[in-house]
Formats: C-alpha cells, sequence, structure tokens
DNA sequence: CTGGATCCAACGCTGGATCCAC
DNA sequence: GTGGATCCAGCGTTGGATCCAG
C-alpha cells in the first residue's frame, strides 16, 4: 500500500484527522507491516507507519516530509499525565560544516520551520501496538519560540566552532538541548580542534526538550 | 578460512607467488565462497579473492590493502594479445576536496606509491572460474612516470577547483583517466562551481589506462 | 527526570572492478 | 578501443526515535 503526497495542507490534514483515535497496530495491519513486540527493537516505528499513512516522501534525504508543502512529519509520545515522555529529535549536529551558518540557514531552522506534531500514546506498559494516535496540530515556531532556539542554537555552534566540542553536552540549552546519537557509545566522528586540526568525538543530534513540546502541546489543547 | 597479513614483504611475495597458475574457481573453493556465473554479477570477485588469499587488511577505509608494508594490491586482467584488457581503478575523484591537495598529499598519489601487481587471464569467453592467475610483481612509479601521472593529475584538478567539472571527461589524460563511477547514471554528487557555489554532477573515479598499465607489464615481462 | 546509550531500516559512499554500445 | 554505464559487498550516516541507569 503506497499513499501519493498530499496535495495541499487541507488534505494532508484530512488524512492525519483519520489517525486520531487509531491504534498502531490497527495502521501496521492496515498497511501490511510486521511490528516488532521487543520495545527496543520498534523504536521510530509509530512515526514510520504515520509516515506511510500520510504520504510523506519516502527516503527523502535532508528534505521535508511533505517537500512541496515544506512540512515536517513528527510524532511525539505523551504520557498520561498529558506531559511529553520524550525529547524529540530535530537533527544531526553538522559537526564539520557548522562555521558558515547562521541560525536562519541552519538544518535546526529548516526542520522546525513547520511541522505537524502527532501526539501518541506513551505508557510505557502498554505495548506499542496498543497505543493510540492523537489529534495532530500544525505549528511554526513564534517570535518569541525562535528566539529561543536561535540563542541555543548559537551557543552550540559557538563551542563546535572554537573547537570545545567536549563541552557541547546534554545540560547545555533552555529548548535545544544536544544529545548522543549513534548505534552506540564507540561510534566515533570528527569535529574541528583550532585552526586546521581535528578530534575524534562521538556524534552528536539536536532534539527538543520535553518542557519546550510540552507548551506546544498546551498551546494547542489548552 | 582468514588469512593473517603477511609480516613483511618477503611473506607477501611468496603467498603471490603461490597463486601464480590457480583457478579463480579453485581459489574460492578453498576460501569457501561461492561466485555467480553471470559476468555481470561477478564484478571485481577475482580481486576481493585474492585480497582474502593474501592477508589483506579485512574493509580497511582509505588504506593500503596492506597496511604495515605500504602495499596496495590490484588484479590486472591481461588478453591473450598480452595487454591488459581493462584499464585499472585507482580511486575516487574527490570533488570536494581537491581545492588543498598537491599531488604528494592525494589519493592517487598514496594508492600508486607501491603496488603489487597480480595479472589475471580475461579471455571474456573464458568463464571467471576458469581463469587462472598470472605471476605477480611490485611495482613503484618511476620518476618519469610520477612525471606523467603528476600532469595528468593537475590538470584534472585545474578545471575541478576553476568550476569546470563537465570538462572532466573520459578523454583527459595520458596515463591518468577520470570515468564515471557510480551504481548507475542517475547517481549525483556535489562539486564546486565558481566561488563558494555547487553544482550537481556524476560522480567519477580515477582509472590507468591500459596504455600504461601495459608497459609496466612489458617492462616486468620482457 | 535527566542525559548518555542504544536500536532498525534505508540509503549513500567506497573499494573491488568489468560490461558493452558506439 | 574508448569511454560512458553499471554491478556487488561492506560499512557509515541519517532519519525514525525510545531505552534505561543513576
Amino acid at each position: 500500500m503506497e499513499v501519493t503526497p498530499p496535495r495541499d495542507e487541507a488534505e494532508l490534514m484530512t488524512r492525519a484527522r483519520a489517525l486520531a483515535g487509531l491504534r498502531v497496530g490497527e495502521l501496521a495491519r492496515r498497511l501490511e507491516q510486521w511490528v516488532s513486540a521487543d520495545p527496543r527493537k520498534s523504536k521510530g516505528v509509530a512515526g514510520q507507519l504515520a509516515e506511510r499513512a500520510l504520504g510523506a516522501t519516502a527516503g527523502s534525504l535532508d528534505e521535508p516530509d511533505f517537500l512541496e508543502l515544506g512540512i515536517e512529519l513528527k510524532t511525539l509520545p505523551v504520557a498520561e499525565s498529558g506531559a511529553p515522555k520524550e525529547s524529540t529529535y530535530v537533527c544531526t549536529l553538522p559537526l564539520q560544516t557548522l562555521h558558515d551558518v547562521d541560525f536562519e540557514d541552519s538544518a535546526v531552522f529548516r526542520k522546525l520551520r513547520r511541522v505537524l506534531w502527532l501526539p501518541i500514546e506513551a505508557a510505557s506498559e502498554r505495548p506499542l501496538v496498543e497505543r493510540h494516535y492523537g489529534s495532530a496540530f500544525l505549528w511554526s515556531p513564534s517570535p518569541d519560540e525562535l528566539e529561543v532556539l536561535r540563542a541555543d542554537y548559537e551557543a552550540v555552534a559557538e563551542k563546535v566552532i572554537s573547537g570545545r566540542v567536549e563541552e557541547v553536552r546534554g545540560d547545555l540549552g533552555v529548548a535545544l538541548q544536544v544529545r548522543p546519537k549513534a548505534a552506540n557509545g564507540r561510534q566515533r566522528t570528527l569535529a574541528p580542534d583550532g585552526d586546521e586540526g581535528f578530534v575524534w568525538t562521538g556524534p552528536r543530534g539536536f532534539y527538543l526538550r520535553p518542557s519546550f513540546t510540552g507548551a506546544l502541546l498546551a498551546r494547542a489543547f489548552g
């Protein structure tokens, strides 16, 4: 079952509304995709199923999920309390090429310019296939949110550019956090180290903190 | 069956001499590796079998096949006439990073600094498994050969750096040729295009022309 | 509840080259 | 014979994220 890309925002939202209340297992059945029962082996599966159901461009590299609409899809795991259960992955931290990139030209900005948030139930005692999708909502950062993101981004960029990559840890940032992003802790990649030099370090990614996405949920649902 | 890396040049040459006269199918049997009967699907297999038999470092990335000896292995398909039947792949053309690389610092130079050439029968009507390995010989470029290679390399580098990548075609070069290197013709990669700009173009590789490797054969075997 | 560690699939890139139309 | 097109395996990277120790 392949779904064509949505022609416009209205079509995308119609499809997204049709997901609200659906169990992950039911969507997997419709799309004829098997889902592992091991939680460690089914990370990301709910998001990939949603991509297929909504007609996201398959295998798009460094492009929005809905290319012609300029919209990125993110599932957002929500605990029983109503708060996000996990941080949200944004993109890889480009250690090699951060130097000549202003925030407005960054992958972070491009990814977050327009996001379709799709909440999903995330009580860890409930098996993935039993969890329900929620009501999706479109979001673009407000001027205030943009300034917070920009400040966090620039603090990270400044450290990387000046060769202090080991200071770029998870405790940085109000909204935008940096954490390891790799298959395991032994992975290594190159980062700048002073003029012309390089050091090996762990690959990292940008993430949105739960406090930030929680505020978006609150604004959307009151 | 795993073979340990050769401890020194003498051990490498002893192993290489043991390959002379051996059929590809026989070596595959000893190494317990299946070989496709479709010639299009068995490109490169004779070389990979030789690597395993001689104890080349497995999966070495951008390093010589015999790391501690600084020696690269290349099989050389030889027609009944005694001339090379194909050009020899050297390395990828690094479109992004050619700018600050002199010939002596280039991947081409590093790959060709010291090569163990392993001739192999290449009458196309003979199935791969029936073809025989020949007598291997060590080679390093003579001063004259180095100058030819350098001139070809610099001509290519000059075009790439000045943003004229579309002029970098197979008709360039006396010894060192540039040809497409990709899974298919639709592959695209980025190349410089004037100051700060980029253009999409096909990935390319450096190859040695048959006339060049033919001269090496003639020198080695008279 | 924070932040380091980890999991899978898909795709790209590299290294091994030869195929084959003109 | 030239030179553009192509084939496979192995491994790295990215994009989808969540797991889980302290």
